[in-house]
DNA sequence: CCTTGACTTGACCATATGGTCAGAAATTCC
DNA sequence: GGAATTTCTGACCATATGGTCAAGTCAAGG
């Protein structure tokens, strides 16, 4: 019988060094373009050491999806209906720049998986995210009845967001080499022109 | 001496055929997850035939690339500092829309590059892209400064266009998902909401 | 110190993959 | 029809890759 004991400090030390490293290559090249080598490598670990904690690359992809989805989603939870319309959408907005800039490996990870036809995740989006924006829609809806919003078809919406806003991680380079910035300075401006987007379209 | 003769029917054809083959796979799995036997097989040849076409597996992605930064750049091209700013910018949003619906793969091909680090076409986004924006924006400011568009950082401004409506096509599998829908009736919708959203961002 | 179990690794395997090559089949040209 | 040229293919190769395994090393408890 070995029950299972509490993880050991090497084992929680490795288990997360394999995944900050998956994490960088399977964002960048895409699960199949990611190799176990790679990953290994920049672990700091050998391959069979890789495969003593996890038993395949796909439980290597599995954990770092797994552990996406929430962070992914809870900009959108937080949206509150209580709350006074334009500022909500614009404090969603924020909090989805931010997460770009603070967590663009985790987006890009996300990116190429939908790019690829989410053939690991699609069952997590219909059965997560289509019923939290659907939830989301009809509060923006009901705003836009109320004359608190300007209306605007909310999916459409909330897709502009998304968009715009990952944009800033997914397609970094060529953000960079359109600005032709070094550092990071261009997420405040994005701030900045979003935030005035968002508050032209939606103040009624 | 064998002078390079003109294309033959066969060589046509064939070509086209692994260029097409070549968009579907690429698009979908990215450089490194796309296998030459894959894109031998949708092209309906075998693997050393396609060699025979194209020197390398390298060939046959800059092909595609070199072909696609053409058509992909357009849409901005056309934008006139001579028309009327607020139906520029929204032909504009249109005719990027329009290359989302009817040209979903090399628009998920592009995706894919820029997400992996643009390897093979960062100067050409440096040499051309980055030229075409800065004067664009140039127009588009002037537009501003004179009051004839409501003011809003140009680089910026483009980006989002590119964002929202790139998403439609690089995200194809999402949108789909959260909608609901089958068909391509959403794209209708996204242009209905896309124009108001611009219209209302940028009327002065 | 020594046993126990966690941790690590070199060597290895089967398969996939980009690419080559000699020659066969088709096509074109005279 | 037959020579010349283009097109095509089966067999093959070197390397990369996901994964296994037996045996080793190491840390902690007794």
């Amino acid at each position: 019988m070995t029950r299972p004991r509490a993880q050991t400090r090497i084992q929680q030390k490795n288990s997360e060094a394999i995944l900050e490293a998956a994490l960088e290559v399977f964002s960048q090249s895409g699960f199949r373009g990611a190799t176990l080598d790679q990953i290994a490598e920049k672990a700091g670990l050998s391959k069979p050491n890789l495969l003593y904690y996890f038993p395949s690359k796909e439980a290597i992809h599995a954990a770092l999806i797994a552990g996406l989805l929430k962070v992914w989603l809870d900009p959108l939870r937080e949206l509150d209906a209580g709350g006074e319309p334009v500022e909500e959408i614009l404090a969603y907005v924020r909090r989805k720049l931010q997460l770009s800039r603070d967590f663009p490996r985790e987006s890009r990870l996300f990116a190429n998986e939908i790019l690829q036809g989410a053939p690991r995740i699609l069952e997590a989006i219909t059965g997560e995210l289509k019923p939290l924006v659907d939830e989301k829609s009809a509060v923006i809806a009901k705003w836009m009845a109320e004359g608190r919003l300007a209306p605007l078809e909310p999916h459409h919406l909330i897709f502009s967001i998304w968009a715009t806003t990952q944009h800033y991680a997914d397609f970094d380079v060529q953000v960079r080499a359109v600005l032709g910035h070094e550092d990071d300075r261009h997420f405040s401006q994005a701030e900045e022109a979003l935030v005035i987007l968002y508050r032209r379209t939606l103040t009624p």
